[in-house]
DNA sequence: AGAATAGCAGATTTCGAAATTCGGAGAAGG
DNA sequence: CCTTCTCCGAATTTCGAAATCTGCTATTCT
């Protein structure tokens, strides 16, 4: 009866989606996020109506629920594009993950009780599951360890007792995840990303929240000096493929 | 002809409003923090078609806007209510508001320039302007104050150059404010509150960033204990009137 | 009488089409 | 030849009605 307090906090695709709109939103955010809908592409709801087999109202109502995400950019009467990704705001989801998150798994590891180590050590393990899989490149098992990855991460904060900094770090890793898809060509998992997983959990465990933070903390630098190396390099280097952000994206106008 | 980077920093009533859409969410949301809309009631769009004389897209979109806001939830197939305020997401709103918003004034101070200090000192003008009306319980009145309030601080805030840092404490102000208008019973604003925005703008502009983020902390935490007074006050004592949140929200059925 | 089910009225969600708006192509004028 | 204005097609926004869903009420069965 009771109703929670705080932000919703809702990551990636819910198990039940009561509405048509809830659906579209995280497929939406899905494609958006793995890159399947490329950086600054318009998107033209006619298009998604027949993709998503949906009517118009969904894909907008999705499409505003976005915009407040920072995934997307409603633009005046001209309709919506992809948000735009660049150097600086990767820099600037970094720290402010590094920052938030740290904060958020410090006071976790304060007020968790048992069953919030059992959650964590779970997901974890889920992780490690898919780990293995050989084929990370494939939309289908890169869209699975991110899942669970974020899962992994979320267990970990999950009492921190705060939900407007649960919304926070959901925004933040959320975005962030688009540049490590746009960017990282990742055959497979580089082992001291899983190292890192393994070092926070094991400190988290033990309560040490100082050396779990600290490692946490070097974790999401990691990541994102990782996804900056690539970016840089797409940008920078050849201004042959200077038109990255191909057009291909709307499917308008061929030449 | 480049795009702002980040997410959108837009604080309630924009000058143009190009889409029917826009306009809702800005009137929706001024009615929200306003508390004419009451925590918890009912949103039905039929209702709000009738008062904003708009179609059923419009509003349908602003509400899920506002929901990723926080402002309003969206409950299964059940239609949408305004969000619920209660103590402990008060205590909340106001740490984090201390924390970021202090990180964003100290930031603005290190790189502000001379423009910046001019907007601050011109925003503060401002408000000293409204500071002198008689009746601050009216509507218009308070609806004035509460904007020229708002736009001083990020005034103050604007040249954090982050603008994640500046949308969380766009959401944080925002969710907070409604706290102050539902529960503070202010005929006039308070003489500390005052000082301590002449105090602040004083310290910015000397630089002293160590100064001024101390007493913009101490101010927020004072706004923050100012209303939990009155919430408690509220919640508590006479369970009498234990079904506050008085009808006299919806002008629609005065019965 | 109590519990469970069917039916109904009120709301909400979803669709498809009408009305606007944008941006460019082409004509007219300087 | 360049600029400005007008008109047209494409896309977006907005509306209103049809389809669904929810929660309650009345009815029926045990």
């Amino acid at each position: 009866m009771t109703f929670d307090w705080g932000p919703p906090v809702r990551i990636g695709s819910n198990r039940e989606h009561k509405t048509l709109t809830d659906a579209t939103v995280d497929r939406l955010r899905g494609d958006i996020i793995s890159g399947r809908l490329k950086s600054g592409a318009k998107v033209k709801s006619e298009d998604l109506k027949g993709l998503y087999g949906v009517g118009t109202s969904p894909i907008r109502e999705a499409l505003f629920q976005l915009a407040s995400e920072g995934l997307v950019r409603a633009d005046g009467q001209r309709g919506f594009r992809v948000a735009e990704l660049n150097e600086n705001e990767l820099l600037e989801i970094t720290d402010w993950r590094a920052r938030l998150e740290g904060e958020a798994l410090r006071r976790s590891i304060i007020n968790g009780d048992v069953n919030w180590e059992a959650n964590a050590i779970a997901a974890l393990h889920r992780l490690r599951g898919v780990q293995t899989s050989r084929d990370l490149t494939r939309d289908k098992a890169a869209d699975l360890w991110e899942e669970r990855h974020r899962e992994f991460h979320f267990a970990l904060y999950g009492k921190c007792g705060s939900p407007w900094l649960l919304r926070f770090c959901e925004l933040l890793i959320q975005n962030g995840e688009r540049y490590r898809r746009a960017f990282v060509e990742y055959k497979s998992i580089d082992q001291s990303i899983t190292q890192e997983h393994e070092a926070i959990l094991d400190a988290a465990v033990k309560r040490d929240h100082v050396k779990a933070v600290s490692i946490l903390d070097k974790h999401i630098r990691h990541a994102g000096e990782l996804a900056q190396k690539f970016l840089e390099k797409s940008l920078a280097p050849k201004a042959s493929s200077a038109k990255l952000k191909p057009r291909r994206a709307g499917r308008g106008r061929t030449h």
